[in-house]
DNA sequence: CGGCATCCCCCAGGATACTG
DNA sequence: CAGTATCCTGGGGGATGCCG
Protein backbone atom coordinates (compact mmCIF):
# COMPACT_ATOMS: atom_id res chain seq x y z
CA UNK A 1 0.00 0.00 0.00
CA UNK A 2 2.72 2.58 0.82
CA UNK A 3 4.03 2.15 -2.32
CA UNK A 4 2.93 3.45 -5.40
CA UNK A 5 3.93 5.20 -8.54
CA UNK A 6 7.46 4.51 -8.13
CA UNK A 7 7.40 4.81 -11.99
CA UNK A 8 10.24 4.44 -14.42
CA UNK A 9 8.92 0.61 -15.34
CA UNK A 10 10.68 -0.27 -11.84
CA UNK A 11 7.84 -3.46 -11.80
CA UNK A 12 9.04 -6.29 -9.66
CA UNK A 13 9.68 -9.26 -12.22
CA UNK A 14 6.58 -10.66 -13.84
CA UNK A 15 6.24 -13.48 -15.95
CA UNK A 16 8.23 -15.03 -19.05
CA UNK A 17 10.17 -12.17 -20.49
CA UNK A 18 13.15 -13.77 -21.99
CA UNK A 19 13.67 -10.79 -24.65
CA UNK A 20 16.86 -9.20 -24.58
CA UNK A 21 14.72 -6.14 -26.39
CA UNK A 22 11.99 -5.59 -23.71
CA UNK A 23 15.05 -6.27 -21.35
CA UNK A 24 17.35 -3.20 -22.59
CA UNK A 25 14.17 -1.66 -23.10
CA UNK A 26 12.59 -1.77 -19.91
CA UNK A 27 16.04 -0.73 -18.26
CA UNK A 28 16.58 2.59 -20.65
CA UNK A 29 13.08 3.66 -21.03
CA UNK A 30 12.30 6.89 -19.34
CA UNK A 31 13.56 9.91 -21.08
CA UNK A 32 16.10 10.32 -18.54
CA UNK A 33 18.61 7.22 -18.19
CA UNK A 34 20.16 7.47 -20.98
CA UNK A 35 21.54 11.30 -20.50
CA UNK A 36 22.52 10.42 -16.56
CA UNK A 37 24.18 7.32 -17.39
CA UNK A 38 26.14 9.47 -20.35
CA UNK A 39 26.88 12.24 -17.73
CA UNK A 40 27.46 10.10 -14.75
CA UNK A 41 30.20 8.28 -17.23
CA UNK A 42 32.29 11.39 -17.54
CA UNK A 43 33.16 11.45 -14.11
CA UNK A 44 31.11 10.60 -10.92
CA UNK A 45 29.00 13.22 -10.46
CA UNK A 46 26.81 15.06 -7.48
CA UNK A 47 22.85 15.18 -7.57
CA UNK A 48 22.46 18.58 -8.25
CA UNK A 49 25.32 18.31 -10.75
CA UNK A 50 23.09 16.39 -12.32
CA UNK A 51 19.88 18.18 -12.33
CA UNK A 52 21.98 20.66 -13.91
CA UNK A 53 23.43 19.09 -16.58
CA UNK A 54 20.06 17.71 -17.44
CA UNK A 55 18.05 20.38 -18.71
CA UNK A 56 14.77 20.02 -18.36
CA UNK A 57 14.32 17.08 -15.56
CA UNK A 58 12.35 17.36 -12.75
CA UNK A 59 13.80 16.61 -9.38
CA UNK A 60 11.17 13.51 -8.92
CA UNK A 61 11.97 12.37 -12.30
CA UNK A 62 16.25 12.92 -11.67
CA UNK A 63 15.36 10.48 -8.10
CA UNK A 64 13.20 7.49 -9.68
CA UNK A 65 15.60 7.20 -12.68
CA UNK A 66 18.53 7.29 -9.94
CA UNK A 67 16.95 4.96 -8.49
CA UNK A 68 15.37 2.56 -10.72
CA UNK A 69 19.57 2.80 -12.36
CA UNK A 70 20.99 2.30 -8.84
CA UNK A 71 18.33 -0.89 -8.70
CA UNK A 72 19.65 -2.68 -11.85
CA UNK A 73 23.54 -1.79 -10.80
CA UNK A 74 24.03 0.49 -13.26
CA UNK A 75 25.14 3.24 -11.23
CA UNK A 76 26.52 3.31 -7.18
CA UNK A 77 25.12 5.56 -5.09
CA UNK A 78 27.41 6.82 -2.53
CA UNK A 79 27.33 9.11 0.51
CA UNK A 80 29.53 11.34 2.05
CA UNK A 81 28.14 12.03 5.45
CA UNK A 82 29.15 15.62 5.19
CA UNK A 83 26.56 18.50 6.70
CA UNK A 84 24.92 19.00 4.59
CA UNK A 85 25.20 15.31 3.29
CA UNK A 86 27.42 15.11 -0.24
CA UNK A 87 26.02 11.95 -2.36
CA UNK A 88 27.89 11.03 -5.58
CA UNK A 89 27.19 8.64 -8.33
CA UNK A 90 28.57 6.74 -10.32
CA UNK A 91 28.52 4.40 -13.00
CA UNK A 92 29.28 0.26 -12.90
CA UNK A 93 31.41 -1.81 -15.21
CA UNK A 94 28.25 -2.98 -17.05
CA UNK A 95 27.15 0.47 -17.40
CA UNK A 96 29.95 1.30 -18.69
CA UNK A 97 29.48 -1.07 -21.85
CA UNK A 98 25.71 0.61 -22.14
CA UNK A 99 26.83 3.85 -22.42
CA UNK A 100 29.63 2.92 -24.80
CA UNK A 101 26.68 1.35 -27.11
CA UNK A 102 25.00 4.68 -26.30
CA UNK A 103 28.12 6.89 -27.73
CA UNK A 104 27.25 4.74 -31.06
CA UNK A 105 23.87 5.93 -31.08
CA UNK A 106 24.10 9.39 -30.68
CA UNK A 107 27.08 9.48 -33.51
CA UNK A 108 24.05 8.04 -35.62
CA UNK A 109 21.78 10.63 -34.59
CA UNK A 110 24.08 13.59 -35.24
CA UNK A 111 25.36 11.76 -39.19
CA UNK A 112 21.63 11.36 -40.11
CA UNK A 113 19.85 14.17 -38.73
CA UNK A 114 19.59 15.85 -41.54
CA UNK A 115 18.43 12.79 -43.64
CA UNK A 116 15.78 12.22 -41.23
CA UNK A 117 14.54 16.04 -41.04
CA UNK A 118 14.57 15.34 -45.08
CA UNK A 119 13.08 12.03 -45.02
CA UNK A 120 10.23 13.60 -42.35
CA UNK A 121 9.46 17.39 -44.74
CA UNK A 122 9.34 14.56 -48.29
CA UNK A 123 7.00 12.85 -46.18
CA UNK A 124 4.41 15.43 -45.47
CA UNK A 125 4.45 17.15 -47.86
CA UNK A 126 3.30 14.01 -49.90
CA UNK A 127 1.00 13.09 -47.65
CA UNK A 128 -0.47 16.94 -48.63
CA UNK A 129 -0.38 16.57 -51.75
CA UNK A 130 -2.63 13.65 -51.56
CA UNK A 131 -4.89 15.14 -49.51
CA UNK A 132 -5.12 18.30 -51.79
CA UNK A 133 -6.14 15.57 -54.70
CA UNK A 134 -9.05 13.67 -52.36
CA UNK A 135 -10.73 17.41 -52.02
CA UNK A 136 -11.28 17.06 -55.97
CA UNK A 137 -12.70 14.12 -56.90
CA UNK A 138 -13.13 14.73 -60.36
CA UNK A 139 -14.78 17.81 -61.83
CA UNK A 140 -15.54 21.47 -60.12
CA UNK A 141 -13.37 22.48 -56.95
CA UNK A 142 -16.69 24.65 -55.24
CA UNK B 1 -9.32 18.10 -37.40
CA UNK B 2 -9.42 14.80 -39.26
CA UNK B 3 -6.28 13.62 -37.75
CA UNK B 4 -5.18 12.71 -34.26
CA UNK B 5 -3.93 10.53 -31.92
CA UNK B 6 -1.59 9.72 -34.65
CA UNK B 7 0.78 8.26 -31.81
CA UNK B 8 4.58 7.14 -31.67
CA UNK B 9 5.60 10.42 -31.37
CA UNK B 10 4.97 12.01 -34.46
CA UNK B 11 4.81 15.71 -33.68
CA UNK B 12 5.08 18.11 -36.24
CA UNK B 13 8.69 19.52 -35.36
CA UNK B 14 8.21 21.67 -32.43
CA UNK B 15 11.10 24.51 -31.35
CA UNK B 16 15.06 23.99 -30.68
CA UNK B 17 15.73 20.09 -30.21
CA UNK B 18 19.26 19.84 -31.33
CA UNK B 19 20.07 17.18 -28.72
CA UNK B 20 21.01 14.15 -29.92
CA UNK B 21 20.15 11.79 -27.52
CA UNK B 22 16.35 13.08 -27.54
CA UNK B 23 16.79 12.74 -31.42
CA UNK B 24 17.74 8.89 -30.73
CA UNK B 25 15.32 7.92 -28.22
CA UNK B 26 12.37 10.10 -30.10
CA UNK B 27 13.01 8.04 -33.31
CA UNK B 28 13.28 4.58 -31.61
CA UNK B 29 10.66 4.88 -28.47
CA UNK B 30 7.40 3.09 -28.39
CA UNK B 31 7.27 -0.33 -27.62
CA UNK B 32 8.11 -1.28 -30.77
CA UNK B 33 10.06 0.31 -33.05
CA UNK B 34 13.50 -1.93 -32.41
CA UNK B 35 11.66 -5.16 -32.47
CA UNK B 36 10.19 -3.86 -35.80
CA UNK B 37 13.47 -2.56 -37.52
CA UNK B 38 15.13 -5.51 -36.23
CA UNK B 39 12.84 -7.33 -38.03
CA UNK B 40 13.08 -6.22 -41.54
CA UNK B 41 16.53 -6.33 -41.21
CA UNK B 42 17.16 -9.64 -41.71
CA UNK B 43 14.96 -9.52 -45.13
CA UNK B 44 11.95 -7.46 -46.27
CA UNK B 45 8.90 -8.73 -44.37
CA UNK B 46 5.11 -8.31 -44.91
CA UNK B 47 2.73 -6.56 -42.89
CA UNK B 48 1.40 -9.78 -41.73
CA UNK B 49 4.41 -11.66 -41.40
CA UNK B 50 5.55 -8.53 -39.12
CA UNK B 51 2.37 -8.91 -37.10
CA UNK B 52 3.06 -12.72 -36.28
CA UNK B 53 6.98 -12.50 -35.64
CA UNK B 54 6.39 -9.54 -32.90
CA UNK B 55 4.39 -10.96 -30.41
CA UNK B 56 2.30 -8.61 -28.72
CA UNK B 57 2.04 -6.37 -30.80
CA UNK B 58 -1.94 -4.67 -32.08
CA UNK B 59 -2.40 -4.32 -35.39
CA UNK B 60 -3.07 -0.52 -34.67
CA UNK B 61 0.56 -0.26 -33.20
CA UNK B 62 2.27 -2.24 -36.15
CA UNK B 63 0.72 0.54 -38.29
CA UNK B 64 1.40 3.28 -36.66
CA UNK B 65 4.87 2.47 -35.77
CA UNK B 66 5.26 1.20 -39.30
CA UNK B 67 4.24 4.65 -40.54
CA UNK B 68 6.72 6.90 -38.57
CA UNK B 69 9.70 4.61 -39.38
CA UNK B 70 8.50 5.42 -42.99
CA UNK B 71 8.29 9.18 -42.65
CA UNK B 72 11.62 9.19 -40.64
CA UNK B 73 13.17 7.40 -43.68
CA UNK B 74 13.65 4.09 -41.64
CA UNK B 75 11.97 2.33 -43.88
CA UNK B 76 10.51 1.72 -47.24
CA UNK B 77 6.81 0.51 -48.07
CA UNK B 78 6.56 -1.10 -51.46
CA UNK B 79 2.85 -2.04 -52.29
CA UNK B 80 2.74 -4.72 -54.66
CA UNK B 81 -0.69 -4.16 -56.77
CA UNK B 82 -1.82 -7.75 -56.49
CA UNK B 83 -5.48 -9.29 -55.58
CA UNK B 84 -5.62 -9.11 -52.41
CA UNK B 85 -2.54 -6.42 -51.93
CA UNK B 86 0.88 -7.33 -50.85
CA UNK B 87 3.15 -5.25 -48.84
CA UNK B 88 6.76 -5.41 -48.16
CA UNK B 89 8.80 -3.35 -45.24
CA UNK B 90 12.65 -3.17 -45.75
CA UNK B 91 15.45 -1.22 -44.12
CA UNK B 92 16.79 1.97 -45.35
CA UNK B 93 20.82 2.11 -45.30
CA UNK B 94 20.57 4.24 -42.24
CA UNK B 95 17.98 2.32 -40.84
CA UNK B 96 20.78 -0.79 -40.88
CA UNK B 97 23.50 1.21 -38.93
CA UNK B 98 20.99 1.78 -36.10
CA UNK B 99 20.42 -1.70 -36.51
CA UNK B 100 23.91 -2.47 -35.85
CA UNK B 101 23.59 -0.35 -32.95
CA UNK B 102 21.11 -2.10 -31.50
CA UNK B 103 22.54 -5.78 -32.20
CA UNK B 104 25.21 -4.11 -29.82
CA UNK B 105 22.19 -3.49 -27.24
CA UNK B 106 20.82 -6.48 -27.53
CA UNK B 107 24.32 -8.25 -26.93
CA UNK B 108 24.57 -6.50 -23.52
CA UNK B 109 21.31 -7.33 -22.68
CA UNK B 110 21.98 -11.05 -22.69
CA UNK B 111 25.48 -11.11 -21.18
CA UNK B 112 24.35 -9.30 -18.18
CA UNK B 113 20.72 -10.11 -17.92
CA UNK B 114 22.21 -12.10 -14.70
CA UNK B 115 23.87 -9.43 -13.50
CA UNK B 116 21.17 -7.55 -12.82
CA UNK B 117 18.32 -9.77 -12.34
CA UNK B 118 21.12 -10.43 -8.93
CA UNK B 119 21.61 -6.84 -8.53
CA UNK B 120 17.73 -5.56 -8.27
CA UNK B 121 17.46 -8.60 -5.91
CA UNK B 122 20.09 -7.22 -3.86
CA UNK B 123 18.28 -3.85 -3.84
CA UNK B 124 15.09 -4.99 -2.86
CA UNK B 125 15.92 -7.69 0.37
CA UNK B 126 18.27 -4.44 1.57
CA UNK B 127 15.46 -2.25 1.06
CA UNK B 128 13.15 -4.99 2.65
CA UNK B 129 15.68 -5.10 5.71
CA UNK B 130 15.21 -1.76 5.88
CA UNK B 131 11.79 -1.67 6.30
CA UNK B 132 11.53 -4.36 8.91
CA UNK B 133 14.15 -2.36 11.27
CA UNK B 134 11.60 0.44 10.80
CA UNK B 135 9.01 -1.80 12.37
CA UNK B 136 10.47 -2.13 15.56
CA UNK B 137 12.35 0.95 16.54
CA UNK B 138 13.98 0.41 20.37
CA UNK B 139 12.65 -2.71 22.45
CA UNK B 140 10.06 -5.06 22.48
CA UNK B 141 8.02 -5.95 18.86
CA UNK B 142 5.23 -6.56 20.58
C1' DC C 1 21.87 19.52 -0.20
C1' DG C 2 19.27 15.54 -1.61
C1' DG C 3 15.60 13.74 -1.38
C1' DC C 4 10.31 11.50 -0.70
C1' DA C 5 5.04 12.28 -0.92
C1' DT C 6 0.92 14.00 -3.23
C1' DC C 7 -1.91 15.61 -6.87
C1' DC C 8 -2.95 15.64 -11.51
C1' DC C 9 -2.68 15.53 -16.54
C1' DC C 10 -1.67 13.61 -20.87
C1' DC C 11 -0.91 10.40 -24.37
C1' DA C 12 1.12 5.80 -25.70
C1' DG C 13 -1.01 2.09 -26.73
C1' DG C 14 -4.63 -1.97 -26.08
C1' DA C 15 -9.44 -3.72 -27.57
C1' DT C 16 -12.69 -3.74 -30.86
C1' DA C 17 -15.03 -3.01 -35.17
C1' DC C 18 -15.36 -1.65 -40.10
C1' DT C 19 -13.29 -1.22 -45.10
C1' DG C 20 -11.05 -1.78 -49.96
C1' DC D 1 -4.28 -9.06 -46.88
C1' DA D 2 -3.45 -4.55 -45.04
C1' DG D 3 -5.00 -1.31 -43.15
C1' DT D 4 -8.24 2.87 -40.76
C1' DA D 5 -11.39 4.76 -37.11
C1' DT D 6 -13.13 5.15 -32.29
C1' DC D 7 -13.16 4.48 -27.58
C1' DC D 8 -10.86 4.00 -23.16
C1' DT D 9 -7.27 3.06 -19.64
C1' DG D 10 -2.61 2.95 -17.27
C1' DG D 11 1.05 4.87 -15.73
C1' DG D 12 4.91 8.02 -17.10
C1' DG D 13 6.10 12.10 -15.70
C1' DG D 14 5.49 17.30 -14.57
C1' DA D 15 4.43 20.74 -10.56
C1' DT D 16 4.51 21.61 -6.00
C1' DG D 17 5.38 21.16 -1.11
C1' DC D 18 7.64 19.26 3.07
C1' DC D 19 11.81 17.12 5.58
C1' DG D 20 16.50 15.65 7.73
Amino acid sequence: MSQRNTGVTTEAGSEADACPVREVLDRISGKWSIQIILAAAEKPIRFTELERSIPGISRRMLTLTLRSLERDGLLVRTVYPTVPAKVVYSVTDSARELHDAFVTLMDWAERNRGAITAARAAYDSDALAAAAQEEEPVGSPR
